[in-house]
Formats: structure tokens, sequence, C-alpha cells
DNA sequence: TAAAATATCCCTATTTTCAGGGATAAAAGA
DNA sequence: TCTTTTATCCCTGAAAATAGGGATATTTTA
């Protein structure tokens, strides 16, 4: 009795790598592989009482990202698991992947032994986050810098995200029909709370949290 | 006569992916792999007279990014041919990659066949780049917003760099040893060829340039 | 309902940036 | 060889940003 995994990822090479190692080994079966998420809702809607073990997915892909097809996939049978595979590890996404209940992640340049091993964990019921990713997720919540979670209100982002966009505080002001101090005051108050120096940190804030477009 | 590569990735299934299907063929000797760029240089310097028909690389590397390493590279040996490979295909790094001298830019989603023919082409003299990168570069050069080539020297970037990671002006004079007046016309003609308007838009190009880390 | 957070505005003083001029020597390219 | 580019430095003045210190009214939340 072979395990059914599906995997999603739009690269290739990638999706060859896994495949090689996955088929070295004779007890996984491959169902289905895929570009992006949209294939694999349409399957799961046709094929509903298969028995699929193992989703692995990419979150960056055309058409569907890696995190509402988690979040599909577990809506329709949360008997199946989930790994999600990326090259991102920001605090932040990672903490959005536990909340949406992912059973494991994996960092794109993980050695192949690591994959399997977090395949085998996840199938065997447990959840597999990468060292890597664990120390990430810890170091930031137990960060001093972190014990003031950051939580910009409407107006600041509305502000920062004029700065990033090389708007002075004149111009800020004028576009949100505030006054210049009330935009100075807000500037102090991001670079403060953000802990950053000056506006190049502000503006690389405002890209991380995609605000801005690149 | 095999021909003989090296790779430079630090993602390993891709690097797995692309060995496996290089060793399919016989006409490709894999000369060496590695996680980033200082190793390659190192190799290079040790072994200054072998022949190295091709050396893959990814861009975004620890240690060493790829546009710098394509830069050491064809620096030590000029007829060393580079394909560079990636999930980034922004315009203007494109434009730095052409700029540098790469020899061919295949994105990381391409098809095994792609791959395969790049590299062949490659190595036949040619040079290679996708479809997809060759639309994106010639929709940029025609289209009407398109900027002027921009090249930043590296006494440029060096204090962009420094500008994007929040230093002042005075700081970044002591950093490198120079006037402080050399620095604010270094910024200022950085605004002026980067037709930006103040930090922000440094920072934001430093970023998507890659001279500093997200 | 009381406390906390948010949104708004104001002030002073200092530092930094930005815009506009320059200059000179060395290196690179035509 | 001549011209252009690069790297370096200088100056002024205005605008903007940064670092402090505030205040007040409203909205949220505990």
């Amino acid at each position: 009795m072979k395990y059914n995994l599906i995997i999603v990822d739009d690269h290739k090479m990638f999706l060859d790598g896994l495949l090689s190692i996955l088929n070295s080994k004779n007890e996984y079966n491959i169902l289905l592989t895929a570009k992006n998420g949209t294939h694999i809702v349409k399957y799961l809607e046709i094929n509903p009482n298969e028995k699929i073990d193992l989703i692995i997915t990419d979150i960056t892909m055309p058409e569907m990202d890696g995190i509402t097809l988690n979040k599909i996939i577990k809506e329709k049978n949360n008997n199946i698991k989930t790994l999600v595979v990326s090259m991102h590890n920001d605090p932040d996404m990672i903490d959005n992947l536990i909340a949406h209940d992912v059973d494991g992640y994996v960092p794109k340049n993980a050695e192949k032994e690591e994959f399997l091993n977090a395949i085998k964990t996840i199938i065997g019921g447990d959840k597999y986050f990468s060292r890597e990713i664990k120390d990430i997720y810890t170091e930031n919540k137990f960060s001093k810098k972190r014990k003031e979670q950051i939580n910009l209100t409407q107006r600041e982002i509305d502000v920062i995200t004029l700065i990033a966009q090389e708007y002075t505080t004149q111009e800020i002001a004028e576009e949100l029909f505030l006054s210049k101090h009330t935009i100075e005051s807000y500037r102090k108050n991001l670079i403060a709370k953000l802990n950053v120096r000056n506006l190049a940190g502000l503006t690389k804030y405002a890209l991380k949290m995609k605000y801005i477009k690149s």
C-alpha cells in the first residue's frame, strides 16, 4: 500500500529533482503534478473520495498562491496533509503558514534527505518544520525587538506607503488632507515603531510588507 | 571530448534536477557544483589553466551574488561562458546581466528541454535568452517609459548600497574614507542618474538591483 | 466605564538631504 | 592622442528629515 502524493510547483527542475528522489523510494505514488493550484482544486473536486496522503506545494506560483491553495485543501478534506516548500523565509510569512495549519515547511535549498524526512514525518502524523524555520520563528517570537508586536494602523500604512513612493512630508499632507505636522508625527512614530533609522528603513519595510510594488 | 561544466546554486533540489538531466547526456562533464560563488572563485584561482566551457549560476545566493560572480569569472577568463538561471525577471536586472556580458539567461521555471537547449547554444558560441526574457527586455527597451541605459560605477554602487542600509552621508564618508562632500556628490548624481526623487527611490533601486538583501 | 490606542495637531532645534553651482586628476575609450 | 568618464573634492542655500518635547478628541477595548 503506497502513499499517494500530489506535487504543485512551477519550477520544472525542482519538480524533476523531487520526483526522481521520490521514485527511488517505492513507498510513494505520485498521483499528480501541477504548475499551479487551480489544477489541484479541480482534481480534488472531480475525485472527492480518492485517498490523498500529502500535497507538496510551493508558495509563489502563477494563478493561485500556495497559501490560498492550502486553505482550500484543508476546507475540502482536512485529512490531506500539506507540506510547503519555498525559498521565502520571512517570519511573518511563517506565522501566516502556521496560522493556516500547514503540516510542514522546508526551504527549497534543503538537502534531499531533509525532504524525505519531512514527507515521512508528516505522513506519520507529525508536523515538520526545518530547524532554520523553527529558529526564525522562535527568534522572532522571543526577541526583544519583537516584543513591541508591530501592528501598523491603516493611517500609518497610508503614510508609509506614500513615503516609500517618494512623496515628501508636505506632499503626503496634501494627499491625505492632513497637516504637515501630522505627517511628521507619523513618520517619527513609524521610525520608532519599526526600529529603523530613516526613510531608507521605512522604504524597505514598505517593500517587505508589499505595501508598494517593487 | 566532453564539455566541462560548473554549476553554482544553493537550491539542492534544482541542482539535483539539473545534474540528472545533464548526466543523462554524455557530452557533459560536471567539474564542480557549489552553493555559492566564493568556492568557484577559489577553484578558478587554483586551476587557472583548466578548460571550463560553461558556468551555470543562480543570481541570489549567500556570500556572493551571481552578478558579482559573473563579473569575476569574465575578468579571470573571458573564454568561460556563463548561463544565469533565476526566478527573477526584472527588466533592469536583465539589463544589468546583459551589461555584464552573460551568455544566457533562463528562468528557473523553464522546461528541462530549454535548459539543454540553452547550454548547447551557449557552448556553441551563441547567446541564449528565453523568449520570456527577450520579451521583457524588448518591451522595456521600446516602451515609452524606457529609461536611458543605466550603468552605475563600482563606487556608485558602494554608495547606494550603504544609503539603502540606512547610513547617513557622514557615516558613508567615514566608512569609505572619503569626504562627506564626495558622498553628497554621489548621492546627487545617483538621484539624477536613476531618475528618482530621494532616498526612498535610491533604496528601492538598490533593492531591485539586489545590492542589498530584502 | 475606565484605560488604552488612535488620529490629529503644534513647537524647537539640529542634522541631513537636495539642488545648484563648481574644480581637478586619473583612467578609460575612441 | 584627444575626449569622455570616473573618482574625488568643495561651496551655498533651501528644503526636508530627524529627535525631542508636547496637546486633545475620538474610538476601541478590556
